[in-house]
DNA sequence: AGTCTCTGTTACACACCGTCACACGATTTA
DNA sequence: TAAATCGTGTGACGGTGTGTAACAGAGACT
């Protein structure tokens, strides 16, 4: 079914909308209907043979892996126009659910590569995609890695307030989809701790909650300072030189 | 320099041993003389222009980040037959530095991209290395996520112990080139930490100490199943449910 | 020998964050 | 309406890991 698009010249495709050349990476997938997904289900899991790509068209999904005791680490979480499922080779290496309802599509993973094979111009993109998986990979080992409690809130604020993208219209409104505990497993916190976190931010005028899962962000400037990348200059300067003190005055 | 023997046709390729089709991603490397680094000597530097992909042929590399106040993270340690670089857009993501004295193959990054263009079978090879560290960068994510400390240090054991490759002949044989601080800022640690966590695997006879930076495996089910990963069946029949207590009874 | 430097180890007080407990509001069920 | 359930917030308490030491060993050098 799927393959059809593909497998053939351009003169048979005829069912899809699809340029016989496509510019885009994304077009790969107008050919294939969208699927649906509630809530909290499941798109596949880690360990399944991984035969297919996915690109995110509508809500958002979360990434992640399950160690021994039940130990959750959530890798990443996906928004519309994202692809799913670049970087593997046989197998999926986490699993993938959705934290709102989704819609997405579906494309098997022969089809893609022969895409990917046949027209040349496509693999700069995909290449470039991977590469941001990577990129953003790297960002979070560091912040799992070296950053507090406080600059990982901050971070992952400051994550969403730029991946603003058709969510949200306006800039300083951050729209926060998961749950605490999605939050939790996201930046190697506990739930408490986010929310104590994030209480304390909002106690400091950085954000003002309006709602549970949503925020206006007050303090554009301190918010990104607190996340701790050095992206500010006054962290720079008023910081004696390497020394790591408890970061807020009292 | 570098570049002569690929931005000809293939006739005229003189100086290399390179054949025509190369079979493997490697052989792209040999054509290039080896360059030597010192321990310590830094090879490149996070946001240099990417213009170089590399081959470890002696040695081993670290590659890291730094932080606002000083603070490092390193990502990963490369070795012996690693390629460094290839996940890159148009600048480094991270810095590299020799642990060790290390020589290496450096190879210009259009070329590079030339023979995956012209050479289809090397593509899938490429690929594979992209995926594997993308798995190596979610597995310590994991780790630096949900791991306690002793968990990290026996995962990085055990890391060490399988990719014992060409470094050393024994199977039961750990050699660590690296300092205690490179593996604090590798686990997300400090050195006193690693330091004490070491010290306990060896008073409980997990590990045995051979020199500062050699250690034989004396209960290598026992380290499996301190790392925490549910490889191993005693684990998970020894633990309480759920339970997750001070690990060690004295 | 001695001294210096560098790395690694050990000790101890403390802080951050995790654990446990419970309260609160919103929604669903009886 | 009350009761149950779920997600969330907040408090008290304790533990893992940290920070700051001081100390020990191994080279390198004179």
């Amino acid at each position: 079914m799927l393959s059809v698009a593909y497998s053939a010249e351009a003169k048979h495709v005829t069912a899809a909308r699809l340029a016989p050349q496509p510019e885009r990476l994304e077009e790969l997938f107008c050919a294939v209907p969208r699927e649906s997904f509630e809530a909290g289900e499941g798109v596949f899991w880690e360990g399944d043979q991984a035969d297919h790509v996915f690109k995110v068209s509508e809500g958002v999904l979360r990434v992640f892996k399950i160690i021994a005791d039940g130990r959750r680490v959530i890798t990443g979480f996906l928004y519309a126009g994202d692809l799913v499922g670049l970087s593997l080779k046989d197998r999926y290496l986490y699993s993938a659910e959705a934290v709102t309802p989704v819609r997405l599509r579906r494309l098997a993973r022969k089809p893609f590569a022969e895409a990917l094979e046949k027209w040349p111009d496509l693999r700069p993109q995909f290449f470039a995609r991977v590469c941001d998986e990577m990129a953003t990979a790297q960002d979070q080992m560091v912040l799992l890695s070296r950053k507090s409690a406080e600059e990982r809130v901050a971070t992952f604020l400051m994550l969403l307030a730029r991946r603003l993208h058709g969510c949200h219209p306006i800039g300083r409104r951050i729209h926060l989809p998961m749950s605490r505990l999605d939050m939790a497993d996201y930046l190697g916190l506990t739930i408490e701790t986010v929310s104590r976190t994030i209480t304390k931010l909002v106690a400091r005028g950085v954000i003002s909650p309006e709602g549970r899962h949503d925020f206006a962000i007050c303090k554009p400037g301190k918010l990104l300072a607190l996340c701790g990348d050095g992206d500010s200059y006054e962290e720079t300067i008023d910081r004696e030189p390497k020394m790591r003190q408890a970061i807020w005055p009292h």
